[in-house]
DNA sequence: GGTTAGGATTCG
């Protein structure tokens, strides 16, 4: 009998089937001209009206799906079957839509319609005289009843307007190719929004709202070009002209545009239902799409972008920053290095969220992009690391900023990224999942970044030159030659080396590290422009180097640490090497301050001769009690012990004079260990700091000179040496106006404010070369050293 | 089942 139905009653398919020869799966199926006599089976996708042939014969055609439970997301899974002769009439009155067949002794051959249906390249014919059976599946549970209701639904129901054909009033199902859109945003109503504009190869387009008061059912486009697949939007006039509305039970499907990427549905819902006719429609409009790319944005990466240009950056983030109430700066990379000159949004290092030694590490290929009013939510809501698509930023070129006035007329502009506020052309901030199309690229092009040698770095970054292993050594016997001429003329000077006969940059950057050198040179720029950002804290023992925290964070974090304090519920009382005085603070946050005076042996408790253990103080009070007592040590409450803050908090304010410790290197102890100092009349700082376990970090200046005499151009650091150079130590720049403004008129006799680069002073000064790095990394840095600004005294 | 929005550059 050439059809049969298979009833679960009658025990296991299998069993039933035995006889049949083996089960093959479609995509072993292979060209035979004799009957394949294997068992096939399949669901039916598609069941078509018969007709006849010429010669009379009778043919049907059915399209058969390998699964019905899983989305379809290969072609190879449907295969068309054709019927012939008698079997055709009992196949046309028993076999439904959403049955299950099992075939057997079919024959296989090419498919004419492979290349334009996408279905398997083979067809199944099925005819009495090969001797084919059909096997109908007649499940009796709900199983098959819920089968056969869905098969029906998607494949009678969903039905496709071109979107030229579009009418008023109805709510109808549309795929098409997205030609803009809007991310998510929160409506003025009670829903999450979003404009999506989508085209088809009819040349028509359709403007789309999209409503939800879920912001995931909302369609997860990634990039103009993805291909979606609404269910239910109502078309309606406005403005005279036709747009799509989401209606209710709206859901869609979006899928990546690009050609031969899996075409892996992105759902608004955790149930839909993808067929390979789906398949079809999206590789259709993906081919229409990107034979018309003239339609859709070109990538654009940090490599490539023009001044003046709006575009869309993939991007990781790498490191962010609140810089006031309607800006927040992420600091991002895509992997290329950006040509232009890149203005640096001024921001401690202390305020920046992110790894450090990434940070670092990845500076010289990472861009400060600025983002504005509305998007400084979702900004300030990243976690570094996260992948981004940053639409409609704004490469916007700077010519004349305040900077650039103050320091070198005539330098390069300088380019600035802003995402300016509002949603216009798209603009917005959108994390990308790990999975998708761009973000897989992206990786690429970061690890290869990475994995390049590090000519594409440029900049190595102050960090990386400061903590190299490799330190500056110098071995060169220069002749004895003195200028004495150049050297009058000179802003700066030589301690020692005036033995050595000057060279040109040109000939300096043609010779190997180390080596020592005596030049002659303009300083043509020099960075950080913010004289104070040069002040750095530096920890002699790991040899890192942090941003001196600003009083806007510190402020923060005292009373932060105030506020942690003040819930351990031990009350404050006297100790046996200290008094205690509480009061309760009247203003905007109620505070209560402690202050503890510790007893000294000898009783000459001058105020400045004193120490205080002070604890819920704001920056104020701080700078305030720090006029009046010597020492100052910020402490903490807790349950059994006064202990110090967190590191990035003073731990000691010593004559002004505020000590930080190294996070990595100390270990803080308990401040009860204090009284072992108690004998002592003075307070060293370092003794305070050894016996608290703290690794006290230096100030130190740390800047960089672009130096150029015509014949080539440097960088050089001036760090180790910078107090002997300006005659004025790191620390006390900090806490002397006066020696800021020397330093100020230092820097501006160095490299003049509003004076062509032509007129700048010869500076004559010493420079080591080093290599930092290994292997393929290395490269050659310059430091200044033995030099000194010539006349110091009367500037 | 009813609103929202309805693409159209830039203060920084």
């Amino acid at each position: 009998m050439p059809l049969q139905q298979l009833r679960d009653a009658d025990g296991p398919m299998e069993t039933q089937l035995s006889g049949c020869g083996e089960w093959i799966e479609y995509d072993k199926l292979q060209l035979e001209s004799a009957p394949i006599n294997k068992y096939i089976k399949g669901t039916i996708l598609m069941k078509y009206p018969p007709y006849e042939l010429g010669t009379g014969e009778k043919v049907m055609k059915i399209v058969l799906e390998e699964s019905t439970t899983q989305p379809s997301t290969s072609n190879q899974a449907s295969i068309n079957t054709f019927i012939f002769g008698k079997l055709v009439e009992d196949c046309e009155s028993i076999l439904k839509q959403g049955d299950t067949v099992v075939l057997t002794n079919f024959q296989a051959s090419k498919s004419p319609s492979a290349s334009k249906d996408g279905r398997h390249a083979f067809q199944l014919e099925l005819s009495d005289e090969a001797g084919t059976t059909v096997f109908v599946c007649c499940k009796t549970g709900p199983e098959s009843a819920a089968i056969i209701r869905k098969t029906k639904v998607v494949m009678q129901d969903y039905t496709y307007v071109p979107l030229n054909m579009i009418k008023d009033g109805v709510t109808v199902n549309v795929y098409g190719v997205v030609k803009f859109f809007k991310q998510p945003y929160r409506s003025k109503g009670t829903d999450y929004c979003m404009t999506v504009t989508i085209v088809d190869p009819t040349g028509a387009k359709l403007h789309c709202v999209i409503f939800n008061g879920n912001a995931d059912h909302l369609p997860k486009i990634y990039r103009t070009g993805d291909v979606v697949r609404f269910h239910r939007v109502k078309i309606q006039e406005f403005n005279s002209e036709l747009q799509a509305i989401s209606a209710p039970g709206f859901s869609v499907l979006t899928f990546d545009g690009a050609l031969g990427v899996p075409a892996t549905p992105r759902a608004s819902s955790k149930s839909y239902h993808f067929t390979a006719t789906d398949l079809q429609m999206v590789e259709d409009l993906r081919r229409w799409a990107n034979a018309n790319t003239s339609t859709f944005k070109t990538t654009v990466t940090l490599a490539d972008v023009k001044a003046a240009e709006y575009f869309d950056l993939t991007c990781q983030l790498v490191a962010k920053a609140v810089v006031d109430r309607s800006a927040v700066m992420l600091k991002v990379w895509d992997g290329t290095k950006c040509p232009h000159t890149l203005k640096d949004v001024p921001v401690d290092r202390s305020a920046l969220e992110g790894d450090a030694s990434e940070i670092t590490r990845l500076g010289p290929l990472t861009v400060d992009v600025l983002t504005y009013d509305n998007h400084t939510a979702t900004a300030k809501s990243l976690k570094p690391g996260t992948y981004l698509r940053i639409c409609n930023l704004h490469a916007k070129l700077v010519v004349g900023s305040s900077e650039t006035r103050s320091g070198c007329p005539g330098a390069a502009p300088k380019m600035e990224f802003h995402l300016h506020g509002g949603t216009t052309y798209g603009r917005g901030i959108m994390p990308l999942p790990t999975d998708c199309e761009d973000v897989r690229q992206l990786k690429r092009s970061l690890e290869s970044a990475l994995s390049s040698d590090q000519d594409s770095m440029e900049d190595l970054t102050l960090l990386d030159v400061l903590n190299s292993s490799s330190g500056p050594s110098a071995s060169e016997e220069i002749s004895a030659d003195c200028v004495e001429r150049c050297q009058q003329e000179s802003k700066t000077v030589l301690t020692a080396h005036q033995h050595i006969s000057p060279k040109s940059l040109g000939e300096v950057l043609h010779q190997t590290a180390p080596r020592k050198h005596r030049i002659r040179a303009k300083l043509v720029n020099y960075e950080p422009r913010a004289l104070h950002q040069s002040v750095k804290l530096y920890c002699p023992h790991c040899r890192s180097l942090q941003e001196v925290p600003d009083d806007d964070d510190l402020d923060t974090w005292l009373l932060d640490a105030g506020r942690a304090g003040a819930g351990s519920g031990s009350e404050p009382h006297d100790a046996g090497w200290y008094e205690t005085t509480v009061w309760e603070q009247e203003d905007q946050r109620r505070r209560q301050i402690t202050v503890r005076f510790v007893k000294t042996k000898r009783l000459r408790r001058t105020p400045e001769r004193s120490t205080i253990l002070v604890e819920g103080v704001s920056l104020n009070e701080l700078y305030q009690f720090s006029e009046t007592f010597g020492n100052i040590i910020p402490t903490a409450t807790r349950p059994d012990d006064l202990v110090l803050n967190d590191l990035s908090i003073p731990f000691l304010i010593q004559d002004g004079s505020w000590h930080y410790g190294c996070r990595r290197c100390s270990d803080p102890r308990p401040v009860s260990v204090l009284q072992s100092l108690t004998q002592d009349d003075r307070w060293e700082s370092s003794a305070i700091a050894k016996v608290l376990g703290i690794q006290q970090l230096s100030y130190i200046f740390v800047m960089k000179f672009t130096l150029d005499d015509g014949s080539g151009s440097l960088d050089a650091f001036l760090w180790d040496e910078a107090e002997k150079f300006f005659g004025i130590s790191a620390a006390d720049v900090m806490i002397s106006e006066v020696l800021q403004g020397k330093l100020t008129r230092i820097m501006n006799t160095l490299c003049p404010p509003k004076t062509s680069p032509e007129d700048y002073p010869w500076l004559e000064c010493c420079l080591k070369s080093y290599y930092v790095g290994e292997g393929l990394d290395q490269k050659t840095c310059y430091q200044v050293f033995d030099s000194t600004v010539a006349g110091l005294d009367a500037i």
